[in-house]
DNA sequence: CTTGAGCCTTGATTCAGATCAAACCGCTGC
DNA sequence: GCAGCGGTTTGATCTGAATCAAGGCTCAAG
């Protein structure tokens, strides 16, 4: 209902930290300018909910810097995550005028919106934008897809060990380089939105990361600091075909 | 490997029933045209597969009749459903060249065949076509995501309850109007398979099936035919919220 | 009419993960 | 210094669904 957003000082999209990765990464330099004109920046606090399901939604957005979750709610108050929010992903949906999800920040969070009705007449004109969007929404559908194989039928073993496989990852294709022979991160969830994410309640969470951490899979410094000395013995645990099979 | 497909006689696009529906739904005559050009026609019998994951993938392909099943499974044998393909889904995608799950016919299916290379060209030069298929991506991903609910949180009777609402919902989309005071339709799918969708057992697929029929939630005329004498009595049963929420 | 294959149901038992319960850790604010 | 709180761990117990194991139903082929 309150925002509590912040206003940003306006910012170049030829500085912007997602210019090559987000919706707008196939523009021209003239689209780029159209885009420039309706765009605004929003700024939530760690935990700040953006957007409750059902809630008009007058905009898109992508994530700029920080992390958002999508969460689903039954009545009864059992949740799952159905969407987890890198910086350069989309929130949204053009022609679509509510909101479908909660959208909640997770970390601190600064989102590069787009009013709704420009955007989409945007899209209509300028074809690299659609094109990209597209493209997008399909990774995106492909990680759904891998995520309901996991919900499915993964032990919470591997629902653990493929989570932290997931967020090394993306992590390890955001930032430039780290020291190789053992990856470092941060978790960027609580065992809580964990267990969300994966279908499991926080306890279980909470002793499958110990066990992983007992049998030498992963240290542990504090709660959220994780590092993996082999990443091939964490892929192992997944129950993953070991040949990831990313070919185009 | 091999194909067991048989060749159709050629069919205009005027006459075809997903006319309307499916990734050509927006095409001026002009554009159907050119897409009329590069279409052919596959059949499979029920059980064949259309593709295997990993396999080279030449064409996409919108499903004209009969039901498709999308499948992922693990080295151990687990398998998860992660799409359930009606008549104007469309499969594959544009840009990848391998499938990435298997693609099985789980009745007598006709697909609508497109080259995928010539798909290509015709998305960058006629904008419905793209338009179109963001469109229903984005529709599959909201289906996803309601799916990972279902498979992450609900329990075995609200999975069959929900399955038993999804079918009957798209069944009735298809179908021109049925008898009020009772909707009737036909599983498409054998309990396995249902267990596959849900990410249970088979045999408590059947169990549950059994125990709606004990609390008179269904009725059923041998395995497959199943009468809702009450929807709503139905949709309590999956736990999900009462008001639909599908507002656009 | 019998046989067998595919599919489905039902029962007995087991077990992975949920639930219930307690306590711990690392903060922040006073 | 310590009270309080959010996040986390760990233990004990319970339970829903998996697993293991028979049979049953239907239909097609012999």
């Amino acid at each position: 209902m309150a925002h509590h957003d912040l206003q940003i000082t306006s910012q170049d999209c030829g500085d912007c930290p997602i210019r090559h990765r987000a919706v707008c990464s196939r523009c021209e330099a003239d689209e780029l300018a159209k885009l420039e004109q309706i765009k605004f920046y929003r700024s939530y606090q760690a935990g700040q909910t953006v957007i409750w399901s059902g809630d008009r939604m007058d905009f898109v957005a992508s994530v700029v810097t920080g992390i958002a979750t999508l969460t689903q709610t039954m009545e009864d108050g059992r949740r799952q995550m159905v969407g987890l929010l890198l910086p350069s992903d989309f929130v949204g949906r053009p022609g679509r005028s509510t909101a479908a999800y909660d959208v909640t920040a997770t970390t601190d969070l600064v989102m590069c919106c787009f009013r709704k009705k420009p955007f989409e007449e945007l899209m209509q004109t300028t074809p690299h934008v659609a094109q990209r969007l597209l493209e997008m929404t399909l990774d995106e559908l492909d990680a759904a897809r891998e995520w309901m194989l996991l919900l499915g039928r993964k032990t919470a073993r591997e629902k653990i060990a493929s989570l932290l496989a997931i967020i090394a990852r993306r992590d390890a294709s955001l930032k430039p380089k780290t020291a190789k022979g053992g990856i470092v991160f941060d978790l960027p969830l609580t065992r809580e939105e964990m267990a969300d994410y994966l279908g499991l309640t926080l306890e279980t969470v909470s002793r499958q990361v110990s066990a992983l951490k007992r049998d030498g899979v992963i240290e542990l410094e504090g709660k959220r600091h994780i590092i993996v000395p082999d990443f091939d013995r964490l892929m192992e645990e997944t129950g993953d075909d070991s040949d990831g099979g990313y070919l185009n």
